[in-house]
RNA sequence: GGGCGCUUAGCUCAGUUGGGAGAGCAUCGCCCUUACAAGGCGAGGGUCACUGGUUCGAGUCCAGUAGCGCCCACCA
């Protein structure tokens, strides 16, 4: 073995062998475990949130593995309807095309190639990391099957009325030029005004105060040209009297009717509320409360028509309304049209007041386009009987959310759901499974043939097929299910559905999460999973989100193989808009990785993410824990080459010659018990932080730090018997061998590479290490007297070197200990470990001694009731051994102090429980026994 | 407006029925001791955001305050 470790050589060969040898495939064998990935973006490629979930799922799936389990890790990858039609538009773009021009088919074919091209990327960055999902069930949201379903879905749910069409408002992007769901607006608090205008009443109707006209507030000036109302409160005692007049809409020439309505706040703004029912959520409901026509004035793109265009609620054309647009209007973008009639209205002397005023301003998640609402035909869900049963599953705990408190983020938005508008005006994605005849009659079937026998239509009749596609979430939606083959009732859909977890984040908890509780209950009758862990958003080390823009983005990929900082800062400031802020980038990034990234290596990155995996919302990724973990590595690796040394060409036990284990060896395999149990109830409470520290500490401060310095003076004294030897071979080899089964979850290359060495010396045989068994608890290794006799054996040794240090003997020097004033417990102790002690404390000699015996002068600890000395002559300075003892002292006279009061305060004596009290009372005995210990020491150091 | 979360060492974070404040990194001192200098041994470092309450006892429970952050929501 190489003297460091060294990722780059071990890793890709043991994938390779893995994936060759179908182990990632389900057993067929033992309880079903199944994991479904959420889909990435086929076209996108690997970050830090990932590489974090999928190493969350991929140790939960080697652990079952391991156990035991028919395991499987379902993956794919999802067509990302808008996403992916934004890159490749912006490619047509940069060569001076676009979607238009090339036509539907044509770029449709395009964005396959573009998939084929660039859809590889993310599977092969997911090898890489290590995830053992069973690629030969890989699926894409659009393949076969999954288009199958889709269909299907589509259909079953129409005929059932719960898929809908209707003219309504919706979230109108006028970047892209669709419909979005609620779910992809996101509201943006900006600055803005609130204009008020006056509308003149019509027919020579005065306000209370002898007022022609109202004020109306509006923060969308534009939209004037489609007011049909103006409303007041009912009770708003300055315009009752009005109610049931009109006004004459300024520019337009349109009369509109003053309205009572409810939903009026009297206190804000004027207590005048225009209402323009095609262009606003609200003013869609006031106005079909009072049946005041809908007048749109938008084109696709948000600019004004040259003639509006009228409907009532029904989305039935109205001819016989002033639809004027008035002159300069036509054609201007909608921010254009506010500046004009703004000035029109000023001009005109309508212009009331203008105040600050901050706002909620809608914009697309994808093109931050401010959206507008907008009166179209589209398709929709509607969610309320879905949603009744998908509460219900939470609410019974047939699906547990990790954290719990997510079921509370759920619920809330699951009690208020909306109906899901699932159309989208593009190109890439599902297409809606229904046709049109020449009347705009709507056909729905899984494909034209169907519709044609299933509507009893001739064949003479032409059908155009509809031209939207459905939100991508959508066939998202039906991953659990349709990834397994249904509708057909494959053997699969059986034994995965429900699958076991869903790891994912809260960010998608409404988009995918819930609509897969959903529908998978709508469709198969089964809950799609049985608990969701939440996971943390991976931001960068001081809590800021990862970003193209802010610089700060990591690839999981760099932190593997390591990057130099020119690539890095190429890397991090390529394309971006402004130079300005290329250069900052470049400058901070310079300064933070003056050397670049160092090669840690997939293991450590994903013991890192292990480690971090705590409970929390947010988790800030620090660099300097993969360091850290990338030396644990190191660590396990030449703890490993330790163990090779020793044990390879020698009996190590495995064909069952005699074994004589030492304390050492018995305390080994009595603590790995304790490692097995602790890891084994973190994992099952989804606490990969806790785990992966339980696996370090016994490595590290155990294995390494004791056991490894206490199998030397055994394998190289010459006073042990062969049996002996071979217990003490035979532990080492056999404890790591578990210890790399134990940690190979989350590990899984180093723990393989060096399984492999070990397997033969353990006895045990298999040709991965991937599909051996799990350790498991073993009550018959578990040793209470082992560990108290070794954790003497500990606390003896850290007494001298304690005194080591802060006397600043060197190393090098052997000291003689005396041991004074112990018990029988003691004696036999010192008695069975000699040897031990003397190579971890390099002793020259021990000296057992007796109160009343004569003491040289020396610096002291105290282990128990027993005093170690070290005596002085010519090792130790009295001033210094001194002031140890006085600041020894010091600290001790404080908990002394602390501990006498309590025991004085009979409310406590009196109410605390027994137990307490005299742990208490110990407590402050032991304290007493160690001043005055102490004390006397100090004195006898005066006195000389 | 409603809901949720966070505040513990210089930094990043654990702290599970309330009972002697922890880890990693960073810092300081000594050591190239034959597994490991990506290491060993030792040390220093915290009014657990603030205020009040419950309790014999609070980082932990309750109420409130401040700061930070997130989600949902139709005040034009």
């Amino acid at each position: 073995m190489d003297k460091a470790y060294n990722p780059h050589n071990i890793e890709q060969k043991w994938y390779q062998n893995w994936e060759q040898n179908n182990y990632f495939a389900p057993s067929g064998e033992g309880n079903p475990y199944c994991i479904l990935i959420p889909p990435p973006n086929v076209t996108g490629s690997l970050h830090m949130g990932h590489a974090f979930q999928h190493t969350i799922m991929d140790t939960l799936i080697r652990y079952h593995r391991m156990q035991g389990n028919n395991t499987l890790w379902q993956t794919g990858t999802d067509h990302a309807g808008i996403a992916t039609q934004m890159v490749v538009e912006r490619m047509l773009a940069a060569e001076g095309k676009n979607r238009q021009g090339l036509g539907r088919d044509s770029f449709v074919e395009k964005v396959w190639e573009w998939k084929e091209q660039s859809g590889g990327t993310i599977t092969r960055q997911m090898r890489r990391l290590g995830n053992s999902c069973d690629w030969s069930r890989e699926a894409f949201t659009m393949d076969d099957t999954c288009s199958n379903a889709v269909k299907e879905v589509f259909v079953r749910l129409f005929e059932e009325g719960i898929i809908y069409r209707g003219k309504r408002l919706v979230n109108w992007d006028p970047k892209f030029h669709t419909a979005i769901s609620d779910l992809e607006v996101e509201n943006k608090e900006e600055k803005g005004s609130l204009w008020h205008f006056r509308y003149p009443l019509a027919n020579g109707a005065k306000t209370a105060d002898g007022k022609d006209y109202i004020v109306v507030a509006t923060t969308r000036p534009e939209t004037i040209l489609g007011d049909t109302a103006v409303a007041v409160h009912p009770e708003d005692e300055r315009y009752q009297a009005l109610v049931g007049q009109k006004v004459l809409l300024p520019l337009v020439g349109r009369e509109i009717p003053i309205v009572a309505d409810e939903y009026v706040d009297k206190d804000f703004g004027t207590g005048c509320v225009k209402i323009t029912p095609a262009h606003d959520f609200n003013d869609y409901e006031v106005g079909k409360r009072h049946n005041a026509p809908l007048v749109n004035i938008f084109s696709r793109d948000a600019s004004v028509l040259e003639q509006a265009e009228a409907f009532d609620y029904k989305g039935t054309p109205i001819t016989e309304i002033n639809l004027t647009i008035p002159q300069g209007y036509a054609g201007l973008d909608r921010f254009d049209a506010r500046k004009k009639i703004i000035e029109d209205f000023e001009q005109l002397g309508l212009l009331d007041s203008i105040k600050d005023h901050t706002l909620q301003v809608p914009r697309g998640d994808r093109s931050n386009a401010v959206i507008e609402p907008y009166l179209t035909d589209q398709w929709y869900v509607a969610v309320e009987s879905l949603a009744k049963p998908a509460i219900e599953a939470v609410e019974s705990g047939d699906i547990k959310f990790v954290p719990e408190n997510w079921s509370k983020t759920y619920y809330q938005w699951m009690y208020n759901i909306q109906d899901w508008c699932i159309s989208r005006q593009l190109w890439w994605g599902h297409r809606i499974p229904a046709w049109y005849d020449e009347q705009g009659n709507v056909y729905v079937a899984r494909d034209e043939t169907e519709a044609r026998s299933k509507y009893k239509l001739a064949d003479n009749i032409n059908l155009t097929q509809d031209n939207d596609v459905l939100d991508t979430w959508f066939s998202s939606a039906l991953w659990p299910f349709a990834t397994l083959g249904w509708p057909e009732q494959t053997k699969e859909l059986e034994q995965f559905v429900p699958s076991s977890v869903l790891v994912t984040g809260f960010d998608i908890i409404f988009f995918w999460v819930a609509r897969m509780i959903m529908m998978t209950l709508k469709f198969t009758g089964k809950v799609p999973f049985k608990e969701v862990y939440i996971t943390g958003l991976i931001r960068d080390e001081h809590g800021q989100k990862m970003s193209k823009s802010k610089g700060n983005v990591l690839d999981p990929i760099d932190l593997i193989d390591g990057i130099d900082i020119e690539d890095l800062v190429n890397k991090r400031t390529a394309g971006m808009m402004q130079p300005q802020m290329a250069e900052k980038i470049a400058k901070r990034t310079r300064k933070e990785f003056a050397e670049g990234i160092e090669p840690y290596g997939t293991d450590a990155l994903r013991f890192t993410f292990c480690a971090l995996a705590s409970t929390s919302r947010d988790i800030n990724f620090d660099l300097g824990r993969v360091e850290g973990y990338r030396n644990f590595c190191n660590k396990i690796w030449n703890a490993a080459r330790y163990v090779l040394m020793n044990t390879e060409g020698h009996d190590c036990g495995q064909d069952g010659g005699e074994l004589k284990l030492s304390l050492a060896d018995r305390w080994i395999w009595s603590r790995l018990q304790s490692t097995i149990k602790e890891f084994e109830k973190q994992i099952a409470d989804y606490r990969f932080d806790l785990a992966s520290n339980a696996v370090y500490e016994f490595i590290w401060d155990e294995y390494c730090s004791w056991y490894l310095e206490l199998s030397k003076p055994v394998l190289s004294g010459e006073t042990y018997s062969e049996a002996e030897k071979r217990g003490t071979r035979h532990t080492l080899v056999n404890v790591l061998e578990q210890l790399m089964r134990l940690a190979h979850p989350m590990m899984p290359f180093i723990t393989e590479e060096i399984w492999q060495k070990l397997a033969p010396l353990a006895g045990v045989s298999g040709e991965t290490i991937m599909v051996q068994a799990y350790p498991v608890f073993d009550n018959t290794r578990y040793d209470e007297h082992s560990e108290a006799d070794l954790e003497w054996v500990k606390q003896v040794v850290i007494g001298v070197r304690n005194i080591r240090g802060e006397m600043n003997i060197s190393p090098a020097k052997t000291v003689p200990l005396i041991l004074h004033n112990g018990n029988d417990n003691d004696a036999r102790r010192l008695k069975d470990n000699e040897n031990f002690l003397k190579v971890m404390a390099k002793l020259e000699s021990t000296e057992w001694t007796q109160s009343g015996d004569e003491l040289p002068p020396a610096a002291t600890a105290l282990v128990g009731q027993m005093d170690l000395l070290i005596p002085m002559a010519g090792l130790i300075d009295v001033g210094a051994e001194k002031a140890r003892l006085n600041k020894e002292i010091e600290k001790l006279s404080k908990d002394k102090e602390r501990f006498a009061a309590k025991l004085k305060n009979p409310n406590f004596v009196d109410k605390a429980p027994a137990a307490v009290v005299d742990k208490e009372k110990a407590k402050l005995e032991e304290v007493e026994t160690a001043l005055s210990k102490l004390q006397q020491q100090v004195k006898q150091l005066e006195s000389l």
